[in-house]
DNA sequence: ATGAAAGCGCTAACAA
DNA sequence: TTGTTAGCGCTTTCAT
């Protein structure tokens, strides 16, 4: 083909000896037209390397073929994952992707969405941290939110509950009766349901829990909550999520205490690092891959709720309680 | 606001009283305007909540306001730190971005740009796999390289040469005369860069090095090649990222070798998790934040090519030679 | 089954 | 300084 980029509908109709408006109907409705015209259209369209654009399209049928993904931060491999899923997805659905990186920055979903509306078909916000509060920004458009519920907008939810009860009873049947519980940040959807479920198997299993709260949900703020968790009597470890945990994992190497001989781990997110480091890390793994198609499916259907369930993955993180009974220092 | 995200230059025209032509100037070139009607055109266009539609004004202007951005794989995290600076950056240049992950197809790098040369104002292609050597389905549409130069076309090239000998030297410094270089795969611009520059330093050092290639440039690629690094009488190992440093530092840690005592490891990036593990990398840092800006800055500037020097960060995964002075078993 | 013509929302010459 | 007009590339009636 000569792949001249720049070839619209009249090049394309001139070059078959039709006209424009049989052309479109030949590539959208194939049916609708003569099979020796539209074969002719077809070479044509190859021979001029002819892609219709979008934008002329999108002006006149209402459909702009893009959504946008708005994500608190891409460097977050939770969040990566999740944006990787939704583009595949996306693309199979003949979508493109717009990608906007909030940097955490809470004001930005707002901004961003109310510059989109109009040239997104829809919308998919992940973990947001204020627009489901100020959903009125983004009008008329179709959104799905995902791990957060929000009135009359479509959302999919990554349901840890069973799995963190997994992960108590895990820790239980290894003997372990006191644990820490390194609490997700205030208002995030998945860190109160996660507490709540720990908490309520905690009474039915027996196992003591310690909460720490106020640390932030990165490996910093696991490393932050080291000191306390390793002094307080507990002989393991559920943190919010992956980060945190191996914040965990290297603040306990550096004290030299052993995981898991000393003190047990577990994460949450099943992150792609959480099976690199050593020992690699017991998780609760997300199925992230399902959630973008649904996701993707969802922006046709725009109120539905979809509920997909985590389970919980052992690897060499936990292990039964050891020799160190008591306290650290 | 009405926030009416479906209100179009018209309605603000007849909020303001004005012609539609009007408004757009009053947005477009504001002294082009009596003071007085600009105002009114701004008041009526917050009452509206008026957002252009890029769509319709890219079909007359020509630029789309769309940048893509191509990916082998968002997930690396080397890949998602560089998403985010160009996004960042193409937000203040007022670009929005379009997401492309390859999943490390090379032929759906070309696909992809087929079917959007038209809808961006210009790409930014992330190592490509392929693409650089069909730039033709580019077309005359801008496009700046990351990590590959290509005749004609704009790049920004994160140049590791120096770093890693200053890695070299850091290690003869440390007393190390034996060292392992892992190679990245073949035919990627950044591990030819950098596997002459091992070659010539260890030449100028000294420092005798044995290279291993082959290996995925991947954690696995890492512990696939640790059995070979641990028993060629090495006593440290350069990685050509951090991910297969990450798989060497795993498969060490399983075999009992501790690091840096008995094995130092230098990997190359300076990913977030780099600084996560036990014990924290050391790595080479290269400067992506800037390169995002600059990958943005050159779509207006399409065949500048414009190096930009990583540097060593020295962590706990370096040490000097340790007792260990022969193979293991 | 195909052609003709109108129009999506906007900008850019040109007039006034 | 502002209004008028034509038209970007496409789809979609309505005729034919």
């Amino acid at each position: 083909m000569r792949n001249d980029s720049r070839a619209t509908i009249v090049d394309v109709a001139a070059l078959a000896g039709v006209h424009a408006g049989t052309v479109s109907r030949a590539l959208s409705r194939p049916d609708k037209v003569a099979p020796a015209t539209r074969e002719r259209v077809e070479a044509a369209v190859k021979e001029l390397g002819f892609v219709p654009s979008r934008a002329a399209r999108g002006l006149i049928t209402g459909k702009t073929g893009y959504v946008g993904v708005i994500v608190p931060d891409i460097t977050n491999p939770y969040f990566a994952v999740l944006v990787r899923s939704i583009e595949h997805a996306a693309r199979d659905a003949d979508f493109q992707v717009l990608l906007v990186d909030t940097g955490e920055r809470s004001d930005e979903e707002v901004r961003a969405v109310r510059g989109l509306a109009r040239e997104v078909d829809g919308f998919i916000v992940l973990s947001p941290r204020r627009l489901h509060r100020e959903v009125d920004a983004i009008g008329e458009t179709p959104a799905v939110f995902v791990n957060r519920q929000v009135r009359g907008r479509a959302s999919v939810l990554l349901r840890s509950a069973s799995a963190a009860e997994e992960a108590l009873r895990h820790l239980a049947a290894l003997g372990h009766t006191k644990i820490t519980y390194l609490r997700g940040p205030q208002g995030s959807w998945a860190a109160t349901e996660r507490r709540d479920a720990v908490r309520r198997t905690s009474r039915a299993s027996g196992v003591e829990v310690v909460e720490i709260a106020g640390c932030a949900p990165t490996f910093e703020g696991g490393q932050d909550a080291v000191e306390r968790a390793a002094t307080n009597g507990s002989s393991a470890v559920i943190a919010f999520n992956d980060q945190m945990a191996l914040g965990v994992l290297a603040g306990l190497t550096r004290r030299g205490i052993r995981v898991p001989e000393e003190m047990s781990i577990v994460g949450c997110d099943d992150v792609p690092v959480a099976a690199m480091v050593a020992p690699p890390l017991t998780t609760i793994r997300m199925p992230t891959d399902e959630a973008g198609a649904v996701a993707v499916e969802l922006l046709a259907d725009s109120t539905a709720k979809v509920e997909l369930f985590g389970s919980l993955v052992v690897r060499a993180s936990t292990g039964p309680v050891g020799a160190r009974s008591q306290p650290i220092r």
